[in-house]
DNA sequence: TTCGCCCGTCGAAGCGCTTCGACGTCACGC
DNA sequence: GCGTGACGTCGAAGCGCTTCGACGGGCGAA
């Protein structure tokens, strides 16, 4: 192994100058600097990174916390993972990877070992057990999602409430008059996932605001009970025209099922979706929706994690608004 | 912070005790040892990752690096990543998340700033060019997959070449004489990835060696795709009864592109599939398939390498026998 | 010319842990 | 009764890096 001594006797300094050349943390002249980098180079000199950890008190590493549990939707916490792992690369940090079942124990472990400079939790319940925690970490905390009481902690989301009211103002410009939304599963809602119930809210309220009439049907994610709501939706509410859709898995089934039943989309039933454009897009109707722009939130829950670790103040919620793009699965509603 | 003079002071012992009594790596009273858990216990005391990275020249952290890329199915990778995370916990590591575009640069970071103590690779193709560094590099390596040249390399893989024989000699042993395998999107052949080419060696093989008339047919991973490979295969192959479809996301719309053609499944067409069980199990006619264990293989490769890491030889190649369901989507040749 | 200051560099002191060698004690065998 | 281990514990020496204070030399201001 290469050290920081071997490139200082190379170069001809000492090791505190090798470790503020490279650093920029002190003033260092041009021709030093450049000897420095060389010899860096030609040695192929890594700092060796528990040592780094130790004397700085930074391990460059940050931690993430992923739901791999029922009801959440799998490619969407993925492209999220891989968008905070490269934001991360951007900010020279890395991902640590834990899973929601290490629990609180993992979350104090890693922060007290010093393993990681700071942490992202995905799949922030309502009434989460783990926020006393991560207020008493001294360690800076981004959450994707919001709970209830979020005093004092960064949370990030798509404003999935305004999602909701989109969909539904969509519809009610076309003319739609009852609507319905088919979610997540009922164990999501059990749990008490914020942004499953934000979607409701928003999806109630806009109804109520332009005097529609809608109903809510939670949905496993599975194609049989795709079919399953399919069937009541159009028993229980016989003059239906409009369907929001949040949950990824049975929207195409769904479609499919109302297909089936006779109905056409979009000349008898508009469908909106709030999904990632990837899915709505792929679909043989492809659906007007709302984006879940998961990307982008992992990408800006990096950087605010990087301003926090930075010392700077960063405001404590930041609602991502909605984009509604219009496809072919939405149209005035039938005559 | 506390540290492990905290704990010292406390049991009323040396430092260099406390670690032994923890680690265990020395005989220690039962008294003494007893006297120091409280201690940390009560204090509440955590090694820092760092420090005891530094002295021991263990990080007691791994790196798995997965795909991110097209043309693989992201509930198995996941299924895969939590798998490893779960299993290295068990071990008392950690898993650092790398992704595939970071390329053999970040291997060798991680590796070289001893970051990590090992690594678990996905995805290996054939002739992947990160096979040199893998051999340079002073770190335990295990791959899922098998390249061309794996000399001293640890591979682990479902046995890809057996799972495409199995099928078709399930589908043989029911009478089928014509038989086509539609498989992963082109861009997973072009790159060469070793276990969806093996899968078709077990198809060809095994169809040549039952003297069944064969095809193979790349598939891209969207319905309108799956749609447009049933047609081409129903035009090409008039006599076509038995199908193994190896292409996760195209299992089903095939299914129903065939019923709308008007093909019966399994009355007129019997369909079988390598993929994770979970899948075939959840369809309308649940498909006789051969599991695709990624839990099991990422346990598998998280011990073999803590065999290797703790000095052990483990063997170059485990192949993980395939086991093959039967279930409603397979049934004698029509008359 | 002299004083003071800043720039660029160095030396040394840790960061918190593991580990090696050493040492005292006790039990046992001869 | 004494040598001999084995056992249990301690002290000290690092692991490789960052960072703090100090210092010499050059330059501008007085």
């Amino acid at each position: 192994m290469v050290k920081i001594t071997d490139v200082a006797r190379r170069a001809g300094v000492s090791p505190s100058t090798v470790s503020y050349a490279l650093s920029g943390k002190r003033p260092i002249s041009e021709e030093t600097r450049r000897r420095v980098e060389t010899a860096a180079r030609e040695l192929g000199y890594r700092p060796h990174a528990g040592a780094r950890a130790l004397a700085s008190s930074r391990s460059n590493v940050i931690a993430l916390v992923v739901p791999l549990r029922a009801g959440i939707h799998v490619p969407v916490v993925m492209q999220f993972v891989g968008s905070v792992v490269t934001a991360a690369r951007r900010h020279d940090h890395d991902v640590l990877l834990l899973t929601q079942e290490e629990g609180e124990e993992g979350l104090r472990r890693v922060a007290d070992t010093a393993l990681v400079d700071a942490l992202i939790l995905m799949d922030v319940q309502l009434h989460d057990p783990r926020l006393p925690l991560l207020r008493s970490l001294d360690r800076p905390t981004v959450m994707i999602g919001f709970p209830k009481e979020a005093d004092g902690l960064t949370c990030i989301d798509l404003d999935f409430r305004t999602a909701g009211e989109r969909c539904v103002d969509h519809l009610a410009q076309l003319g739609h008059r009852v609507v319905a939304l088919v979610g997540s599963p009922p164990e999501v809602y059990v749990r008490g996932t914020a942004f499953a119930q934000r979607v409701v809210q928003g999806f109630t309220a806009a109804a109520d605001r332009g005097g529609l009439v809608c109903a809510v049907h939670p949905c496993e994610a599975t194609p049989a009970a795709a079919r399953r709501v399919a069937e009541r939706l159009l028993r229980d509410q016989p003059a239906l025209t409009g369907v929001v859709v949040h949950n990824e898995p049975v929207l195409e089934p769904l479609i499919d099922a109302f297909t089936r039943l006779g109905l056409r989309v979009p000349g008898d039933l508009s469908v909106t979706a709030i999904c990632p454009d990837e899915l709505a897009e792929s679909l043989r109707v492809p659906v007007t929706s709302v984006a879940l722009p998961s990307a982008e939130v992992g990408e800006r829950a990096v950087e605010l994690l990087m301003e926090k670790l930075g010392g700077a103040a960063v405001p404590e919620a930041t609602l991502l608004p909605p984009r509604l793009t219009r496809r072919a699965s939405t149209a005035p509603r039938p005559a």
